[in-house]
DNA sequence: GAGTGGTCTAGACCACATG
DNA sequence: ATGTGGTCTAGACCACTCG
């Protein structure tokens, strides 16, 4: 296990292909927003393929936020927005790279303790039980781009205790330890700087800041990782596509007391 | 057109009668996260149906974030949290009626007026073009929730210009007159209260504020509207399952330059 | 009425997890 | 070895849009 997530399928299936290509064409501008698609089946001719494949494609299209779809008519195209991947939404590096820019990171801190009430919470753990938290600043071509603070299960930080974080992916080393990461929930809010995010992130304190909450699970619903990210709310903002007739997988929810403290100070 | 929105599909599919099914029992803890839902075939037998409509059942389950599938195990529940609907993203008072409150509105301000640039670049019209824009406090309970700015088309905003804006739905208006919301753009950020946004909620100037940025199209990609609501960050947070292997409609980027300053002010 | 996507059937084979 | 979900086929009928 884990290899699974290092080696994922092979990409030869008929609905990947199709999906693939009409992206490509989105993207390139073959189609634009507005456009109708050919119809399924054109699609179904073109890629020699029966109908199953063709409506996979679309759907997945349609989740993504790319098209929308419709009896008696043909599909259009929405956008051309270049929607997130599991792996870009888990690692800054991984999303980084996808921007074009070099990911960096300086640690902090890290140390194993005792979980306080939020951590503990989060986690699933008893209070006071140890974990393993860090606190890490992550930089985009050198210069800082967010404020990092994670908390691990003991089981789970152990394997990075004497593992270098300034040099290497924490998710590729649990990865190579078979943690296998299935299901993300994130919390978008907004926040003012603390003295401590003003002064890693070099702005001013109380500068508004976007924040980040992260709980990463696998397939049991076992919590890996609670993690906050504190990004300039001047420097990126979440973009998220919805359509009607697909289910979004976001929702607007007011604040539960203690919920969105700290999860490591 | 409208009709379709009004009275959407009738409900008597087996892949909606599955869903809704699954749905409840985990809503109501029949299924808890962690759990193994029955096998496809199983749920096959109990709804008197082929593969089909199970799989697209469990495929939707899974663009919400609810459950988790994977080729030789059974699926599995990966939280019990109630996604937001189409409706509930366009529709700040059909949010609110889906928490159980009461929804109100106090509008400012409501003209007919030419576009500023920001204006004009999101709803596509050319600068100096009329559109109508409006100003709402938006209320919860008679407690303010949210400050509302919307611009319109011209084309669209003057269904609304003769509406009393304090006591119905706008969207509902829209509807009636034959306009199809079918896709929406969300962008989350985070900003610092104006004077006047401190003024409406009942805070401080420099509070944090939770600012959702919205254009809403039709199936054509026409725009139909551009909004931003700012709530007071301590309110609420937006919420954003994730599962490995579907794909996600969110994204991070970059700032890029004016497209998040004000649609009216 | 012709074309289109939405739903469904009844099979088949494959890749993977588990015991 | 067995059971599971992932992919695919080759049909069918329906609901809807549009000319």
């Amino acid at each position: 296990m884990g290899q699974a997530a290092t080696m994922p399928r092979k990409t030869s299936q008929r609905y990947e292909t199709i999906i693939t290509h009409i992206r490509a064409a989105i993207q390139d501008g073959t189609y634009r927003p507005g456009d109708e698609l050919p119809s399924e089946a054109e699609l179904c001719q073109q890629f020699d393929s029966s109908r199953g494949p063709v409506r996979q494609a679309m759907s997945l299209l349609r989740t993504e936020g790319l098209i929308s779809t419709g009896r008696g008519r043909r599909s259009t195209v929405l956008t051309t927005a270049a929607t997130g991947t599991f792996d870009s939404i888990l690692s800054i590096s991984e999303w980084l790279v996808s921007l074009g820019k070099e990911p960096g990171q300086r640690t902090e801190w890290i140390a194993r303790r005792p979980a306080d009430e939020i951590t503990a919470q989060h986690l699933k753990v008893t209070e006071g039980e140890k974990v393993v938290s860090m606190l890490r600043l992550r930089l985009a071509d050198d210069e800082p781009i967010a404020v990092e603070r994670i908390a691990f299960p003991a089981e789970i930080g152990q394997h990075i205790l004497d593992f270098d974080t300034d040099s290497g992916s924490i998710h590729r080393v649990l990865l190579d330890k078979g943690v296998d990461f299935e299901s993300i929930t994130r919390t978008v809010s907004a926040m003012l700087a603390t003295d401590e995010d003003a002064r890693l992130l070099g702005i001013a304190p109380g500068s508004p800041l976007l924040r980040l909450g992260l709980v990463a699970s696998d397939k049991q619903g076992h919590i890996l990782e609670f993690a906050d990210y504190r990004y300039n709310a001047e420097d990126l903002a979440m973009h998220l596509n919805s359509v009607r007739g697909t289910p979004t997988p976001a929702w607007l929810a007011p604040h539960e007391g203690v919920s969105d403290d700290l999860p490591a100070s």
